[in-house]
DNA sequence: AAGTGGTCTAGACCACGCG
DNA sequence: GCGTGGTCTAGACCACTTT
């Protein structure tokens, strides 16, 4: 009757230790031994389960001490699973302009919606991101409310949305696609940013897919790139 | 004596067969029990090593079937692997507009220099990518005389820097850092581009780190994303 | 049925971090 | 010295693809 491979229910029993906050940031994990005994395996199966935790950026392990539990800011193109601030390595303040309400979808998403998601409403929100108070990102955000309802900001964890979905939904991101273009600011973009109208910024339109079938959750950034660029680094 | 680990030859073996053309791209690897043969080892280093060679972008494993060799196109970031082109999806033509010769650094480089490059010299190559006949992406491309010496355009693998460097040096990618900014293009830019001065473009500066120690390569494109925006996805 | 990769067992020894 | 993770052996059985 079980399909499922021992491997990975116990990456998934991990996992929502991790998530759940049993195994808090920065702490270490049972050792590979103890999991053996707790699961009655080999050392092969247990470390196949953590090298997937590796994989996945929840844990990293150091040699001699055990494995370590990540803050999960895994790079996922040019922002990261944190949430959408982390491609901007300053000190970002969070203003919420527009609180989550249900609405109809923005003809504006640069990605085609699923069936599922043209026959629902959808959430959507939207904020800017400050450093040195000063408004450097202006980002919408939707979702479909079939597949996750209306999230109060009041609830989010730490004020991030991805924090949320994960230790609140137990919802990881999947993957990611995005759009980028160099485009003039309107008028409205120019308002939120501060800037004059005509200015150059940098348009990122994202879809994240997500663990939860049928969620993803799309963005569309204006970023003011002249102070603050955009930086990433990538290893293979 | 030995301290390499077994996994590691098996797996740069492979790799080296695979660069230099002895496994083509869409062939299958020898059979993993084959190999445990060949070195006399078992199937879990084997495996071991063409895990690695999978992270690494070389094969995909087929269940049933086999290891088939990949044509290298990581993504990396924005970019990928094989080469600056890869961002954009789309068919693409590269004129080479300014040949590979030796010059100074240009000051323009977005990346701090290691004190290895400072005391070299560098080559420098301008190439200008056309979708349909249009312009749509100016690229400037710098990288260490010392590191590597000149190569002529004419030695190019399939017209590729990247190809070249994996095929004919056995240089693979390691990582890479960008920074993105939305500028209005100057007048050259423009001119290359057949835009008008002051339109809103995407700058890109990017640092390509290798395998070969004091060796990066560093980029600086400008990209027309009018008509072909950047588009990517990432999996987790 | 034969051959491939995927999972798993039950050990062994080594390299690293720390008290 | 002890506990940790890293490498490796020598098998077994299963799942998938092809003939």
């Amino acid at each position: 009757m079980k399909k499922t491979k021992k491997y990975q229910r116990i990456q998934e029993y991990i996992k929502k230790r991790i998530q759940t906050g049993k195994h808090p940031v920065g702490s270490y994990l049972p050792s590979e031994h103890s999991f053996c005994h707790q699961f009655n395996t080999t050392r092969t199966t247990v470390r196949k389960a953590l090298d997937e935790l590796m994989k996945e950026g929840f844990i990293e392990k150091e040699h001699g001490k055990g494995s370590k539990v990540l803050e999960r800011r895994k790079s996922l193109g040019l922002l990261t699973v944190k949430g959408f601030s982390g491609a901007i390595d300053y000190e970002v303040k969070t203003i919420l302009t527009k609180e989550p309400k249900v609405t109809d979808w923005d003809p504006s998403i640069a990605f085609s919606l699923t069936k599922e998601e043209q026959k629902s409403k959808c959430v959507y929100f939207q904020r800017v991101r400050h450093i040195n108070d000063k408004p450097v990102v202006l980002e919408n955000n939707w979702y479909s409310l079939n597949a996750l309802g209306i999230i109060t900001p009041n609830k989010f964890v730490e004020g991030s949305f991805f924090k949320t979905l994960s230790q609140e939904y137990l919802i990881e991101i999947m993957g990611a696609e995005q759009e980028l273009r160099s485009i003039p600011a309107t008028k409205d973009i120019a308002h939120n940013l501060g800037i004059s109208k005509g200015n150059s910024i940098l348009h990122i339109s994202v879809r994240f897919r997500t663990s939860r079938a049928g969620l993803n959750l799309y963005g569309d950034l204006y970023c003011n790139t002249k102070e603050y660029p955009i930086r990433n680094s990538y290893f293979l």
